[in-house]
Order: structure tokens, then C-alpha cells, then sequence
DNA sequence: TGCAGTCTGTTCGTTGCCGAACAGACTGGT
DNA sequence: ACCAGTCTGTTCGGCAACGAACAGACTGCA
């Protein structure tokens, strides 16, 4: 590929760019790059977690394991987000997991530092509440579309939403991948794609998936993937005044 | 009846009763004792939240309305919690509506009046946090339970949280109520609840549901009843170092 | 006492998804 | 170039829940 590598910075995290020089000064010291392959498990169910995770290429799913082996997504995070909210809302722990679903890097803080850096205050404070609230929403979507929507339109949704964090409109990720993110069977997440490819909205490959035609997409998606996307920019739009320079390198 | 009735106190939510003397005084003079009747919307989609709200006895259900028309119930809120989150968390508004489950009382506190509080810091605002938290688990448990877990399982598990934040193991509520609030047809109860009294679990008549044998119900529920009554308590115990003192009269 | 309104019980066909099982196809390593 | 491992396509029966429609039963108000 001839496209030009640009090395992850912490400003590709759309969190830690919006803090003002003053404040993320100090946390640049304390971040540590991390590469985060592909089913990477950041923490599992009752885990104390060691690191909050800012992703930059990478994305997060935040999934919960049913009792008899099923499992199911609550949210996930990309750039926009942070994982390890439990450190500083408190309690340490959480039931669900957090595993890598696409491979990428990300930041990470270590736990007392994050908990220190969240008790200064500041912007930083406010803008990981604002995320933790945007967080609750899609949770709160996420239940709502398990119980209404059909396979065909979480898939779209679960589409729409990892492709609004990659740079590309290909997506690597198998059906297998797919159906254990949505907590439903393979055979309904091939014959869904099947679905979409037949009509030219997709095309894919083993374990790679070309999004033809967004807006497509979108057309045959449920509500809960607009009303999560214009919550979140909602929510932090106030908050998150500065865009991540495309430019700064570390 | 002739059960002596206790005025509700402020001390009768649990997260109000665990402030020290010197953060709750200042605060209940600002609170409102206010009635919440059956089917009362504290706040729709997209409405500026004026209140949070405390509830005392009563239960508040947070769900989401899709376009179809059809609604599904994310998370519920009793005396353990407050209605309201966005207004600390930012934002001010939600994509859900609050609405009253379960008719009793609560106490109120004006929008900037809370935005003060929690801003004070102090035990105040790490217990809201920690509230806020087990919201999380809440409806990530939800979103799980809606796509794995079988109607019946699914009422079971919502008596179960109604009746741990009812005084008595009488409930009143219709089916048609409860199949809203689970996201489901009217018959689907109908049929599990005629399951559950024919087993000798509950007995019911028109809008009123007596539990009979709690343990019985627990056993048909499924894993999440316990999953959030767990993480509720862990995340909540060690902040919430007052027990409600039973004979505090306002 | 009657009646309207609401709540509950039951039916029937339909559908979306599950569970299991298997065949073909692609990929990467040796 | 092969082969093991993985991913994808397709089949089948079965079931839980849906949607619609209606009958009976209870309650509270007039």
C-alpha cells in the first residue's frame, strides 16, 4: 500500500485532543502507547483493571458473556472514546469484558494515574463524564434494538457505527466476528450479508467486508444507529472545542 | 389496612440517607417532597430535564420509545437511585423518557440546584457516580438479557426488581404495564404469567400480583436479576455507610 | 343496577431466529 | 503444491414470539 503511515499520536484520540495544553501536558508523560491486536481482552468480567485504554486506530467492544457461553455487545469504543470507565466512576471492576474487535493502537494510563487525573478536575473531569453519559445512551440503544430491531438491521447498524471509526470503507472482520458482536448465530449474519451484497450495498471476502453504499446502508438500518451517533456529537460537541491536528507527531 | 404510615423522609432514599449531617443539611432544605402518580413522565426524549428526582417509594422506569411505536425499558430506578443523571453528567437531556412504574413519593431538587450540589464534590457526588456506574451494569445487563433471555426468564426478573423495592409482596401493576415495560406483547404475559400461577409462584387478579414463593422465582429467572442486584450492592456498599435510619421523622 | 371501560384469556396463522449438521471454498504455513 | 485450519453457504426441523382478532370478566362510576 502506498498510503503514508502516520505514526499513532495521543491526539488521535479525540478525548485526550480536546484537552487544553495546560491539562495534557502532564498526561503525555504518563500515556504509553500500546498496539491492540485483534481479540486482545483488555479486562474480563470482575477483572480489577490496570490501564484505561484510549483508542486511536483501534476499536473496543464491550460485551457481556451470558451463563450459557452466548454473548452479547453493550457498546464499543473507538477514538471517540475511552475504556475503563469503572476507574473513575468507581468500583474498580465491571461484569463485562472489553475485548479489541479491530486491531489498531491506542493510549493507555495506568489506574492510579487515570483515577488522579480525573480527581484534578478540569476539562478532563468534564469530558469523561460527557463520554461516560454518551456511553449510557448507547447502551440504553443497545437494549432497545436487541428487543425490536431484526439481524439485518443491527448488522447495518454494526456496520455504519465501525465504519464511522476507520479510515477506509473496508472493514476486516469475519461473520463469525460479526454474529458473536451481535449475540446472534453465524448462519443469520451470512445470509443478512448475503442480503446486502446481492443488493450492492456490500461486497466481501473472507473476513473482509467493502461498504458499497452507505447511504444505503443507513436506509435499511434501524433509528438506533442515528439517534446513538447524533447523541454522542451532541453530547461532546460542546466539550471537545479542538479537533486532533492532523499533523502533530510525538 | 392498619399498617402505620410512615411520612416519607428524605432519609428514605438511600443515597440521600448516606450523606454525612453536614452534606445533607444543607441540601434538604432545597429538596421538594413531591407525589408520584402511576404513569407521571418526569421528562421525555429530548426534554430539558428540570428536576432530578429522588425517589422514596416509588419506582421510575427509564425507556425508550422506538418510531414504530413500541417502547423497551432500559433500566429502573427505585429508592436506591435518582432520576436525573444527565443533569451532573451533562447534556441535560436524554433520548429516553422517565416515567412512573410504581406509584408512591420522592423528593425533588431544582436542575441547577443539583448541578450545585455535585459540583461541591464531596461524598455527594462520589456516591452519584457510583450510582451512575451501576446504571451502566443495569442497562448493559438489559441489552443482554433482551437478546438472550426468554420472556418468562424476563418477567421474572422485572417482579423480582419491583418487589425488592416494595415494602410488601403485593405489586400492582397490569400485564399490559409490565409487557410495556419488558418491550413485549400483552399475551406473552398473559401466557408466562398463567405459567407462574400455575406453578404456585404468584397469584394475580386484575392489576394486582401477589409473589408467593420468591425463591421459586428466582430459579426461573435468569442470571441477570442477580448480575445487577450484585454489582449494585458491591458498587454502592462501601460509599453508602448509613443505613436509612428507620424512625427519622421530616 | 346497569353499563362503559379496562383488563385478562384464548385462538390461529405467520415469521424470525435458533440448533445442528454438513459441504464447499479460501488462506497461510511448511 | 499440498494440507490443515478457518471461513462461508446451505439445508432442515423446531420454537418462541409476533400480529390480529375476539370473548369473557372484573371494576368503578353514574
Amino acid at each position: 500500500m502506498s498510503a503514508t503511515f502516520t505514526f499513532p499520536s495521543p491526539n488521535q484520540n479525540h478525548l485526550l485532543a480536546a484537552l487544553p495544553p495546560g491539562e495534557f501536558e502532564p498526561l503525555s508523560a504518563q500515556l504509553e502507547l500500546v498496539a491492540m491486536p485483534l481479540g486482545k481482552m483488555l479486562y474480563g468480567p470482575d477483572e480489577q483493571l490496570q490501564h484505561a485504554y484510549f483508542p486511536t486506530t483501534s476499536i473496543v467492544s464491550l460485551h457481556y458473556i451470558v451463563e450459557s457461553g452466548a454473548s452479547a455487545e453493550t457498546a464499543s469504543v473507538g477514538s471517540e472514546g475511552v475504556v475503563g470507565i469503572s476507574l473513575f466512576m468507581g468500583g474498580d471492576t465491571t461484569s463485562s469484558s472489553a475485548v479489541v474487535q479491530t486491531a489498531g493502537h491506542g493510549y493507555r494510563l495506568e489506574r492510579r494515574l487515570m483515577k488522579a487525573a480525573f480527581n484534578v478536575g478540569g476539562l478532563l473531569q468534564k469530558i469523561l463524564l460527557r463520554y461516560t453519559q454518551s456511553l449510557l445512551t448507547q447502551m440504553a440503544q443497545t437494549a432497545v434494538c436487541n428487543r425490536h430491531h431484526t439481524v439485518e438491521q443491527q448488522l447495518c447498524r454494526s456496520l455504519l457505527q465501525t465504519l464511522d471509526r476507520m479510515p477506509s470503507s473496508e472493514l476486516v472482520m469475519t461473520q463469525e466476528l460479526l454474529a458473536s458482536l451481535l449475540g446472534v448465530r453465524r448462519e443469520g449474519i451470512t445470509v443478512a450479508a448475503g442480503n446486502l451484497q446481492r443488493d450492492g450495498l456490500i461486497s466481501y471476502r473472507r473476513g473482509h467486508i467493502a461498504v458499497l453504499d452507505r447511504a444505503g446502508l443507513e436506509a435499511r438500518c434501524c433509528e438506533c444507529y442515528g439517534v446513538v451517533k447524533r447523541e454522542c456529537a451532541r453530547l461532546l460537541s460542546d466539550v471537545l472545542y479542538r479537533q486532533p491536528p492532523p499533523s502533530t507527531r510525538r
